[in-house]
DNA sequence: TGGCCTTGTCATCAGGCGTTGACAAGCGTC
DNA sequence: GACGCTTGTCAACGCCTGATGACAAGGCCA
């Protein structure tokens, strides 16, 4: 069956292009393992040979994906005293955790990548190096002074285990609205003590 | 080529057994879609084929490894008091991170290999259902009083987060031993502030 | 209009997966 | 010793994956 539609454009930039976004909401929303590259492409409207073309191997779509996220420090940016409140937000309402196309859930997207494909041994290399660079050691220089690796440890297992949490529990939907405002404002406090110190 | 070990006895209960260790130990350090069947057959000494007949799908196996394992209340038996210190010396010291078979890290194994499988989509029903009734229900249950399905929450999310964050790091290897210690300590001290409202 | 580089498609490959049904070997029982 | 049930092996199936190289078609330039 062939579907009616208007031919793409023979244009290389913006097919790369494509490729990226249809690839960043595929591993947003599923592991490295369980995205293909015949997904990709459908996605698209493309074939998926010119996947392999673009960007070479599956592991380099994953990095070039990831390269294109926002940093780590983009979390931080804004005053520090309201670091909990802002993350805590971000986490239980942010539709980050959906990956939609909101401004808001921009930020934590590349966290979220890294978050779906934990686990799985063949992107491992790559989550724990980018988890590192570009998340824990900015949070560890970004919080400073004493004990900073230590708190940004703790810091970060808090803002990932809720975040996965969220995936747990299909958004907290268990959770009434107002319980929902309970848990981000003691998920703020908890994520500010342990920042301050 | 043919090894020359001693053929295994024919005994059914005790190769369905070994099964389901070698299961265990394998869905606690690969994820879901990693672990074969094959892999865990050969760990056994024995044909894949003979999984199939015993637990029928790998789905099933894997049910089977799952309910093999401590229930989550076995985390809050103890005292009340010291559920903070505990768990912060599970996560951060335990070797239950890498599934050897110590006491210590029996506890945390179901947690474990739910984490590991976490972004399998394959796995995402079993994981979802288990970690609710296994996890969230009864530390919601122990926690009682007022709003503890979200204090559950947060305290969850902090545990698997750490646990996560075990996994990314090699074991907090980046930590000098006082770090770990310190650590340890202000885990401890987040997690009880946490359960105790 | 004819050549030619670019862009995209198609068929195909090798390899891995979970699962199946037919077959071999052990072992107690008559 | 022969039967028959249990336990385990083997080869194969169908399906899916990422990757490759040959080929078709668009579009610019002379």
């Amino acid at each position: 069956m062939v579907l009616c539609d208007v031919p793409r454009p023979r244009n290389a930039n913006a097919t790369r292009q494509a490729i990226l976004e249809a690839a960043r909401e595929r591993f947003c929303a599923e592991s490295y393992d369980d995205v293909g590259m015949r997904d990709v492409a459908r996605d698209v409207g493309v074939d998926a040979a010119l996947i392999s073309r673009y960007f070479g191997s599956k592991e380099d779509l994953f990095l070039s994906v990831l390269d294109s996220c926002k940093n780590g420090r983009d979390l931080m940016e804004g005053d520090r005293a309201d670091f909990g409140q802002r993350l805590a937000t971000e986490v239980v309402y942010g539709e980050a955790a959906r990956c939609e196309a909101d401004p808001t859930g921009e930020k934590m997207r590349g966290l979220l990548i890294l978050l779906r494909s934990i686990g799985s041994t063949k992107a491992m290399d790559v989550v724990q190096r980018t988890a590192n660079n570009r998340f824990f050691d900015p949070l560890t220089q970004w919080i400073g002074g004493e004990d900073a690796a230590v708190r940004a440890r703790l810091a970060s297992g808090l803002i990932m285990g809720m975040a996965i949490g969220r995936e747990l529990s299909d958004g907290f939907s268990a959770l009434t609205e107002e319980q929902r405002g309970r848990l981000r404002d003691r998920m703020a406090k908890a994520l500010q003590g342990l920042i301050d110190g």
